[in-house]
DNA sequence: CACTAAAGTTAGTGGCGACTAAACTTTGAT
DNA sequence: ATCAAAGTTTAGTCGCCACTAACTTTAGTG
């Protein structure tokens, strides 16, 4: 089939592999284990199609998978899902600080690029934005050895009211939420105190710097916070501003 | 991947097929015609390969084949062939310029971008780089409107002794010439002057700067000048520089 | 505890884009 | 003018990665 494959090493992996591991890699960060109907979602291609990726996926040793039961990484799974992932959120920095793409714009560029870029490019890239943590929507860049810092966050839906908090990430995949929080100017590092809320699932009031805006549930529970000591504050500007801010 | 093609408007043209384009465009400016075995040679296929995609092409519009005759692009085919060709200069310009590449490995990598690259990002990188005409090599890069300055050169090869140049373009696919090149300081906007020459296909002797480097025939053939008005020139510097200086 | 809905898998198919082998031009040299 | 070599095309196959349809397993409910 293929002329140059008489005594490849190491058959590199194809773009629907990286981001069927990808997927699977999310997917099990946040549930524990894949189901295939989520990954079926996840890429936007029939439960089957994951079924027949999966058996080749597990059998070149990427993943366990247990029939009914739902798929599982591999250290060598992870550590490709993990490259694909830097790949994707240093890109998304660059494209973000250096480019002026606007944060809701990066995601569908950076998917495609993140599998046509080389190791020395991401390198580059990296070393030109002073190898950042965080990409700009505050998601963790794992390093090139595969080390990710996926601290477990509250949404901002669980946070009662009085409670103050740092925004630290938000999905990267939902380009009219991301411009909404741009306009109420929610951005990771931004300080948030829950105003009011209403019950049964209503919309939360917020203090962001001077304004109150309201937000739905359904945006509150996309946006990860960080609590913060309720320190005393005197009215008016919040002067004690946090360095850690990673956007651009 | 069948399940979104119910009512796609324009099928949007898959890496290989960009490949082919391009290779048939670059065939055809060189030789008018692009025969089968020449692209086989250029895309690293077999030659029964290029017969079938050929066929595929030309049902779709992209080029004109006599069978045994070689191939032609039509209007379509060149517009995409030029858009893969502008993608590609202008991300070798950007790696070179920006992202401190050597000339000579930005080629693959720009190879394997010009594939993923959104035109919004191919147009903020030229507009980073204040619209250049010509890539790292001298190659002219073709208009979003897919018009070309391909003015045709002559080899430093059929220069006479004596006679002076400036170097204009170099192909941007063999990195060891690449690296030769940069060594003797010979880069498009430089001058350069035909000391000497063996006879029947033996070495050139130039003189770059100071420097009288010897290079091969072989070389000197694939390098693309522009001959000079011999100016009257005193022993010494050559001080009546050229501003047309389009290298970094 | 049986039954059914939801989730997952198997079976069979199709397009793309590559391959080899073999047949068929076209060309160029005797 | 013939014929061999070079170039090109046809025929048949294969792997990847989708799909649909039909079947199996699991889990939840009355």
């Amino acid at each position: 089939m293929m002329s140059p494959d008489h005594a490849v090493p190491r058959p590199l992996l194809t773009e629907p592999v990286e981001d069927y591991l990808k997927a699977i890699y999310e997917l099990e960060t946040r549930h524990g284990v894949a189901a295939t109907t989520d990954v079926a979602i996840a890429l936007a291609v029939a439960p089957a199609s994951v079924t027949g990726m999966v058996r080749r996926l597990a059998q070149q040793g990427y993943l366990d998978h247990v029939p009914y039961r739902g798929v599982q990484l591999t250290d060598a799974g992870r550590r490709a899902a993990l490259r694909t992932i830097r790949r994707h959120r240093i890109l998304e920095s660059y494209l973000t600080s250096v480019l002026g793409y606007a944060w809701d714009r990066v995601h569908d560029e950076a998917e495609r690029l993140e599998h046509a870029a080389s190791d020395e490019l991401i390198e580059r890239m990296a070393t030109a934005l002073g190898h950042p943590s965080q990409d700009p929507h505050g998601a963790p860049i794992p390093t090139v050895d595969g080390t990710v810092d996926e601290r477990p966050h509250r949404s901002l839906a669980e946070l009662a009211v009085g409670e103050r908090a740092r925004m630290v990430q938000v999905s990267d995949k939902n380009p009219q939420l991301l411009r909404y929080l741009a306009e109420i100017a929610l951005q990771p590092g931004t300080e948030v105190m829950i105003v009011a809320k209403a019950p049964f699932g209503g919309p939360l009031t917020l203090r962001i710097g001077a304004n109150e805006p309201m937000v739905g549930p359904h945006l509150a529970e996309q946006v990860r916070v960080e609590p913060m000591p309720s320190a005393p504050r005197s009215l008016g500007h919040p002067i004690t501003r946090s360095r850690k801010s990673s956007s651009r």
